[in-house]
DNA sequence: AAAGTAATTAGGTAATTGCTTAATTAATGG
DNA sequence: CCATTAATTAAGCAATTACCTAATTACTTT
């Protein structure tokens, strides 16, 4: 397996993909590091200057968001390119939803907004 | 300001809601807390002596969960029950899921795991 | 090949985290 | 009312985090 949203009930590292995901998330800035990119891929350097914190700071951000595996990293000539890797977020966050709850409840307001929203099949 | 899943790109203390459960989920003891409640809820007691750590330092992983309402504390007696609240956990996460991701892929998701259960309306 | 630009790595530090044990508060039963 | 059990608060500490500046790597342009 590989999935790990109950994590390590044998009590090990706290390495699993479920907590890299968790704790990439579990920063503001990278959060918001996210959202940007939601909008359009940027390089390092569009993202750095969107922070009032250094470039090696943000640098570090995007290693530990690549590491979880919701961004990609590809480099062009000079510039390295990021973007969203969408499924591995929806998916940690959906198998952790679907796990703590009951099910039922979050459907009601996807649906909702799917509705407002064009539909993908 | 109140919502923050975009956070504040005013650059101030990161304390805001969804700071608050990102945060309390960014730890494995704490997902594995939550994972303890949606069975059924449990005395404080109850849910330490499913740890190898000591009483007060799940004590404080609770706290940390409650103060981000994804939990509920309820005194009875000698003993402090605990219980989940699905809600908060829920819509926090949709809401940064539909704010990150283009809306659509999670649906198909949920929309098979709900087909293998029973329908809540 | 030298200079300039983009990005990361390296090294250092102040603040925070995640635990521990000891002390405290609160409810129950003899 | 004293002892016991449940739970939290308090105090302290090792390890980690989140940043910084300086140095390095890699590509581009002249």
């Amino acid at each position: 397996m590989e999935d790990e949203t109950f994590d390590d009930i044998s009590e090990s590292s706290s390495v699993g993909a479920a907590q890299r995901v968790f704790h990439a998330l579990s920063s503001a800035p990278r959060r918001k590091i996210l959202a940007y990119l939601s909008a359009s891929g940027l390089t390092a350097g569009e993202i750095a200057d969107r922070f009032s914190m250094s470039k090696p700071a943000v640098s570090q951000h995007l290693s530990i968001l690549e590491t979880a595996g919701l961004i990609r990293r590809e480099k062009q000539g000079q510039f390295v390119h990021y973007s969203l890797i969408e499924n591995n977020l929806v998916n940690t966050l959906n198998g952790f939803v679907q796990e703590v709850c009951p099910v039922g409840r979050p459907i009601k307001k996807e649906s909702q907004a799917r509705a407002r929203r064009k539909e993908l099949p």
